[in-house]
DNA sequence: TTGTAAGCGTTATCAT
DNA sequence: ATGATAACGCTTACAA
């Protein structure tokens, strides 16, 4: 049969493991000598150091955070979480999260809410046992019960991508709101008058970024209601040309539209060619985002560059200033973001 | 000035954190029968678990998995490595990996090699510190030292993606060869006969879908070396446009091309749009994986569907059954693809 | 520069 | 059903 089952752990007494007496007695030192030679190694005579270091590569060590953490009362633990992976904007955060977070011997657990600020409680519960030395969360639009929460274990907090202006709250971002009006403006300046907006997934993002069209509209004296579609669906590909062509039913001399995310627009692309709709000769599309195929796709897709790997990396830093208690200059940072005009406007 | 300065960890003794004895005192037992109150609830009396569950959440106790990783000799921690979050094949995966092993208590510690067996490797031997229970490796394409590394510490590990035949490995995927064999014998159904296959990053499983483009061709008499384009970039919408005019120009007759991934079909795709060439009328084009986004664009792409998430599901219970000594039925798990014939071809 | 002692919070083991 | 005790492997504090 081909079952050799593979006993995770056993050996008998002890865990097997190499510990770090194993080698302090090989080398004939005591363990916190070798425990120093790791993390000190300045602190350990050069000898001693070489020979510990040679032993505990024949020995094949490796050490062991959960007592590291234990002893220690330092995790190196930082909790991330994000409301999905589906959406490159949140992978490319993390990768700017982590840029910075490795390096520092940080380990990130990540974890994942499906925008759902009730799964984004049970996370931080779960994570909570991991004694985290920070948390990064996405957005701003946390439960009360999760602060407490968190208040409880006194951890540091920094929120992802929205911006407050509350004091003892740390955030990096921009103003989803300006952002979105820059949108706007730019398809107001192009002469378009009839400017609708679609939305999907209903965060408190694209909820800011409705209110910015909203806001700008009305001060144009240009906005109608029938011109907005916010489904709860999540956002894709497919969805934006089935939302595009419900809003064209509603309000069919539409001459441009606004939506809040580039999957959305670049599905509204593709309806757009299907149906003969020229683009942007009819219809005037924009996305949010720029993702990296919005600038590939026919025509090419104006859009709202975002800095997410740069939110990723402060945001991370930020926390490692509350971490190891050092000043930090602002409380909320804004990264702003990029018009870029493109054909399909 | 706004600088409170959150001290991660405080409180004079101890370290402030409500602990299982805490929790024992104000009850009344021993600290032991509270931890078996959370982990063997039918081994407690009714009345005291309900008192220590009650109290528990009164002080707020969140348990310490340090401490309980260190005790158990079990730390509840899998590490999975993919090569990249930006894929959605790999994030698709994942969050089968999750959807089984949150349920049984089990986090994952995630790694992203970025498709390199270095990294591969430096984040093996980081993460055994966390001494995981077990490690799920994206491909076989691992370092034969990452080989030994992983078996001193004898933990099991599960290959997501491809397929192996080896005794004692531990596999679930699909034929990439296979899958590859399918799409070009499509297009050469659809009375193709100048078939062109791109490839980039040039990963394991891209090699393998060379293989079985090129030998699928060869068998029919119809290899042409010139129409294989393979560069080690990373795979992008952008990325596909480039190569496909690439190739173009080398192999100008050419009436199909077979695109190692839908990323870059898809910019194949745009760029054909942009040049006038007529898709599937000049030129077919299939690509690889079936992107959510590659049933909608025009023309939809033919593709072959792969299973990634039923890999993750599977992969993550064979690991479990490994870990706990349960026998597996097969060592590898063949999930098979699907062809999804559409207009690009 | 090196070592001793104690403890981090939990669980396995063996008793009661 | 509950408890006493001894680890688990490491680090802090203090001493030498």
């Amino acid at each position: 049969m081909n079952e050799k089952p593979i006993k995770a752990k056993a050996r008998a007494s002890s865990t097997g493991r190499v510990t770090l007496d194993d080698i302090a007695r090989r080398v004939g030192v005591s363990s916190i000598t070798v425990s120093r030679a790791f993390r000190r190694p300045d602190k350990v005579a050069d000898e001693v150091r070489e020979r510990i270091q040679r032993v505990a590569d024949e020995m094949g060590y490796v050490s062991n955070r959960a007592a590291s953490s234990l002893a220690s009362a330092r995790s190196m633990n930082i909790v991330v979480l994000v409301p999905s992976l589906r959406n490159m904007v949140f992978v490319e955060t993390l990768d700017g999260v982590e840029k910075v977070l490795r390096p520092k011997g940080y380990q990130m657990l990540l974890g994942v809410t499906n925008y759902s600020p009730e799964e984004e409680e049970a996370l931080v519960r779960a994570y909570l046992a991991f004694d985290p030395d920070g948390i990064l969360l996405t957005g701003m639009n946390y439960r009360e019960s999760t602060r407490r929460l968190i208040e409880q274990v006194r951890v540091p907090v920094v929120h992802m991508m929205e911006l407050s202006d509350r004091e003892g709250v740390y955030s990096v971002g921009f103003s989803q709101e300006a952002a979105a009006e820059a949108m706007t403006e730019h398809l107001l300046a192009q002469g378009r008058r009839r400017i609708a907006f679609i939305g999907s997934q209903l965060d408190s993002r694209t909820l800011a970024r409705n209110r910015g069209y909203r806001d700008t509209l009305m001060r144009a004296g240009l906005y109608e209601p029938r011109r907005e579609l916010m489904v709860p669906d999540s956002s894709s590909v497919a969805l934006g040309g089935i939302l595009l062509e419900r809003l064209l039913q509603q309000a069919p001399d539409t001459d441009a539209i606004f939506f809040c995310n580039d999957d959305l627009a670049q599905g509204g692309l593709f309806e757009c060619l299907r149906k003969g709709i020229s683009v942007p000769g009819q219809l005037a599309i924009g996305g949010f985002n720029d993702l990296p195929s919005s600038a590939c796709t026919v025509p090419a897709l104006t859009s709202v560059a975002t800095p997410r790997f740069d939110i990723g990396m402060r945001s991370a830093d930020m926390l490692l200033s509350l971490i190891d208690g050092r000043p930090v200059a602002r409380q909320h940072i804004d990264l702003g973001v990029a018009l870029k005009p493109r054909q399909s406007t």
